[in-house]
DNA sequence: ACTTAAATTGACCACCCGGTCATTATTAAA
DNA sequence: TTTAATAATGACCGGGTGGTCAATTTAAGT
């Protein structure tokens, strides 16, 4: 046996995806610590011997769920990133938002645990995942950056980590507010449009 | 009895100061679900009952050291406001900046239940703290970025809330990375003027 | 010194946790 | 159809939790 999800992937998809579904609500609802092995099996329709057959211990199943919102997250990205390619710097900041937004209404629960783990969170390996997603996002933004400098879009003088560092603070701290006001509720106080012109046009002109 | 911490409040003073570092340390380490009145009783050197005591539940004695914590915080920025009320908009933004480098340096714990407030946190009441404060950093950026636009250091047509935004997710994601960076042994990468410098500017002219 | 009131204690409770494993049910091979 | 191998089950384990309360120690009043 090479992977130890092996005997996981083997499970007939409907009864895989009982699974991953009830992971996901759980660790989506409670943070790692919280979220209850119990509950996963209740709302899966399985027994907990199973579980723990199928991933050995609970934080290889968070393992297993937090790659996968990952991996969600950075086909949304690379999605938009290949399709906007050609989009000068402001229109294509604002398609980002946009998808980031979308992402949101389309995923909730992956959205909850991508802001879990980047805010806080004390899931197993948290250094290193918050590192690894550093480098990421320097990488990602950093690439969409580097090409507005090539146009003379930006400020070729640019520290690029400043700037990614920048860009990353105040998109991430947008979407995540975005996504608090939308799960309480009161979401429609967000003109997205408007925020969306307001943050091209700071990271364009600052606040002067 | 008037407060339900009035018990508390009457006992000796260095008796307080066990039960009140012994809770901060506990709540900085851990979040609220996994802070345990154990380790708090046992690190205070009293009794399991005087603790309940002193503090009905654990929710209760939670509020008590979070508000302290805040308490903390909200005099730091009062006086960093109060002292740089002359000075023009980017030096006082350096200032800030500056101040909350120092404040985390001076109380590692007490940043770490903030941050852990701020971002994700469990805690009880949680959306009612955020959105209290919410509404102190709106009023704290928000008076600073009105003294700046009525002395024409910032466009006086700006959108205050959105300004408000922008500043505050940029300084509380520095914040928060120094303060995780600290934490994990490896802050000198941070070169604190050079950020600061690079804030500022980034604050007045954008990245263009 | 005696009594009474208040403060302190820690054994104890019910509950929940992640994880195990002997037993049972299901499937495949003969 | 019998046997062997595999998969699924849930009672059970040790340990930790927030919270309680009868019993004991400490302090105060007379």
């Amino acid at each position: 046996m090479i992977s130890s999800t092996n005997k996981f992937e083997q499970l007939p998809l409907e009864k895989q995806s009982r699974i991953v579904n009830a992971s996901i609500s759980e660790f989506a609802e409670k943070d790692y610590e919280t979220a209850s092995m119990n509950t996963v099996v209740n709302q899966a329709g399985i027994s907990k011997g199973s579980l723990f057959n199928y991933f050995k211990t609970k934080s290889i199943l968070y393992d297993h769920i937090y790659k996968l919102a990952l991996g969600e997250v950075k086909a949304y990205l690379r999605k938009v990133r290949d399709e906007t390619i050609d989009l000068p710097f402001q229109k294509r900041l604002s398609k980002i938002v946009d998808s980031g937004v979308q992402f949101i209404i389309e995923h909730p629960r992956l959205a909850k645990i991508y802001f879990r783990l980047i805010y806080s969170a004390d899931s197993p390996n948290r250094q290193k995942i918050v590192s690894e997603l550093q480098v990421l996002s320097n990488d990602y933004l950093g690439e969409i950056i580097q090409d507005a400098m090539d146009r003379n879009e930006l400020d070729p003088n640019l520290d690029k980590g400043q700037a990614v560092f920048f860009l990353d603070s105040v998109l991430n701290r947008f979407l995540k507010d975005y996504h608090e006001a939308k799960s309480h509720g009161d979401a429609d106080q967000f003109n997205r449009d408007e925020w969306v012109r307001g943050i091209t046009i700071f990271f364009s002109k600052g606040l002067k």
